[in-house]
DNA sequence: CGACAAAACTAACGATTGTTAGTTTTATAC
DNA sequence: GTATAAAACTAACAATCGTTAGTTTTGTCG
């Protein structure tokens, strides 16, 4: 794996750029412009404009996969696996926000196969936390009030965490974690 | 005003496209094409691109500063304020769902004066909910864990449900209003 | 049927897009 | 100091972009 740093510099100011205006509205003269050089030298590290998006998202999805993969095949409880679902969003959060703009909001522009990866993806994590909220209630864990507006809100908060932590000053990660915890599990158990 | 009916159902379709792709993505043949037209007979009923996109997002933008106005010159308790805020969104989502796609991802691509004015709607929309909750708070109707984080999580829901609530099928709005805010509040309150 | 306006059309423009080919500069190792 | 590879460059391409100008079709009313 030769250029693997330049590229991955490459693949960091490109995320920035998609978060600020889209993938669709960024030519890659202003990725150029933004990493000092000109556009066709970014091609001796990248392939093409769509191996960065894929690069970008497909990475962060298989995270939160892995991720839910063994909350799932923990012994926890329910209440015990949403907390570490929470827990999850807020690590990978804090490590790539900017990347997560571009799987929230341009995840529909890759292509072909990573496309249907992805979205196969998606699909089974979000089966995947609707499976454990359905557990907690039949266990008594959690009182439903209803359980697709509690999937759907949790996992709505859990999503912009992205656009809303930056703007937090020096928040602790941990403390962050107890608070969400306390905010969106509060109303739920 | 001439035309309107005919530059309202471009409006309309262009917001479709644009919840699917982008405002970026979606090219004026695009349009067309989906209109059942060409391109160039676009510009008979709209001055430009940019023309449609303003039109969707100010609008919205308005009706949804124009609501908050009222709730916040009421003078119902600050519980009653945030359930009022609260049916507000799920009205405009039922009434504009595809709109408020462009509203929540494409209001960057606005231009001068536009983009000046919806940033300064947002900002006071934003402004007013964050008081409403701390009045709340000051008052004991609200127990505050952070109110930051309750201000962000539940935004957070609310600007998410045009991607959720067409989904569900046939749901009765006030069903809706009522269960959004059982969850968003019962774990404030 | 003829007049008139609404709304479509064809054709094309200048600008910008992602990308390629070939060349030169820069940095590292002997 | 020369060889080698990494990484930048210049120049240009075919395609597509939003948009304009001018023309023709469609629909309505007397």
């Amino acid at each position: 794996m030769k250029q693997e740093s330049r590229k991955q510099e490459i693949v960091n100011a490109a995320a920035i750029l998609f978060k600020e205006k889209g993938y669709s509205a960024v030519t890659m003269r202003d990725l150029a412009t933004a990493m000092g050089i000109k556009a066709a030298s970014l091609y001796n590290h990248i392939q093409s404009k769509q191996e960065i998006l894929s690069t970008i998202i497909i990475e962060l999805a298989e995270e939160f996969t892995d991720g839910m993969n063994q909350i799932v095949s923990s012994d926890r409880s329910s209440i015990q696996k949403l907390e570490n679902i929470i827990s999850l969003h807020i690590d990978v959060t804090l490590r790539n926000a900017d990347g997560l703009a571009s799987l929230n909001n341009d995840w529909m522009h890759l292509e072909e196969d990573n496309l249907l990866y992805f979205e196969k993806m998606r699909q089974d994590y979000e089966d995947n936390f609707r499976q454990i909220v359905k557990k907690g209630v039949d266990m008594n864990e959690i009182k439903s009030n209803n359980i697709e507006i509690i999937v759907f809100s949790t996992l709505s908060t859990l999503r912009t965490l992205y656009l809303w932590y930056p703007k937090q000053k020096n928040i602790d990660a941990n403390i962050l974690k107890k608070d969400m915890i306390s905010v969106l599990l509060q109303g739920v158990v």
